[in-house]
DNA sequence: CATGGATTGTAACATATGTTACAAACAGGC
DNA sequence: GCCTGTTTGTAACATATGTTACAATCCATG
């Protein structure tokens, strides 16, 4: 197997490495080695081709209008640049994608990367999945951002834990984590909780909140 | 043709009528009458095909903790539902859809619209544009309302706007649609406006704005 | 049971944004 | 030019959230 990696890779997993060998053989790529921070890709430049972290590992970084940098993301092997985007409308990458340290990419053309789909329905398959998971995973941060006040958003979560229709529900995370999954502050999270008890919404002991006034509750996740 | 809707669709967009009409000779698929009002999915209802809107429109709604209502998106033909979460995941419908007047829907199961794309490499092709730009767009989106402040937002606009290196560019819309876009509202957005004007970073004459310091516009586009 | 680290609760103050209202400047049609 | 509707600028006040700091509680471990 030339890139046991990939067999981890949700773009190839389910297939045997030896078909996966096989499937290579039918295109076009190569494989190219990234110097520690050296540019694998510019913010704006078109995506044209899918790129495989074989090893090592690349960043994203946005560059403000000052030149100064800001990191996004790590992107480690097997994770692939921007698999989501690449058969987009003018696809742009959204950041610059710097290696960490040295690393190889793989790199497929995204007409060799369609043929592979057409030729083998294992391949499309995971890439239907990859991408689709992705605009779910967004759609629901978008959904959950459009809830403007912290109790809303609380709100809107409790709705969504198991148990919510009993009016008895266990939240599976510390606040410190839910606050950043919110984007906000624990000690606001905390407060808007607090809020939320005196105000008959909730009443609530650690980890365990009862639900006592649905419809108050249902009244903050609107705006 | 059974469906000239269709040809319109970005899903079938480029394809002559009479190869969409011999492609669904390959698959089953049928056409379901949905009266104003009917339901045609629920909020977590496992999204299994693919349905596509004939004639009538749909609405998105979302129930909420206290069962009332609110309606998140309208749905006209040729669109689609959750076309772009379909192959997801366990992927399940985030709404109810209900019918805004007496309405048809295409329905294809997810396997036989797959075997579409196998067939037709322009059906493929077209699926992966349409899912592709939606990750684009939400993500977009999602980087958007990353900035927090509205200062850092509209740093950030204007370093996405032609000209933006050469320091001065060119607002393409009023006020109120950007507040809309920002999530914000308009005297906000003009007070925002208004004080990086007195900071010095930035000087306004109405739609045209001239980009005074480049740091400092970058720094407010961190948080 | 004692201890220390993690988690949660709470407070005072600063700041950003929303809300509401109105005035000023612009743009197009008569 | 003169209106009228739209867009932009500005103000006073209310509210939500961030910031910082610290206390109280829980929980695992010795």
């Amino acid at each position: 197997m030339k890139f046991p990696v990939l067999s981890r890779s949700p773009l190839f997993t389910g297939i045997p490495d030896d078909d996966i060998e096989r499937l290579f053989e039918c295109i076009i790529y190569r494989v190219r080695f990234y110097p520690e921070g050296s540019v694998a890709a510019l913010a704006g430049e078109e995506i044209v081709s899918l790129q495989i972290v074989l090893s090592g590992s690349m960043r994203g970084e946005m560059t403000d209008l000052a030149g100064r940098t800001i990191k996004i993301e790590d992107i480690f092997p097997p994770q692939a640049l921007a698999a989501a985007f690449i058969f987009g409308a003018g696809a742009r990458y959204p950041v610059n994608v710097i290696a960490n340290s040295d690393s190889e990419l793989l790199i497929i053309s995204g007409n060799d990367y369609m043929a592979l789909m057409k030729r083998d329905p294992r391949v499309l398959s995971n890439y239907l999945n990859v991408v689709c998971t992705k605009a779910l995973f967004l759609s629901g941060r978008l959904r959950f951002l459009s809830f403007h006040t912290i109790k809303g958003k609380f709100a809107h979560y409790l709705s969504t834990l198991p148990g919510a229709a009993s009016g008895k529900v266990l939240i599976d995370r510390t606040q410190q984590e839910l606050s950043e999954f919110f984007g906000v502050t624990r000690p606001s999270l905390a407060r808007a909780i607090g809020e939320m008890e005196d105000e008959g919404l909730i009443s609530v002991n650690r980890r365990e909140v009862r639900l006592k006034d649905l419809k108050g509750l249902s009244g903050l996740s609107q705006a």
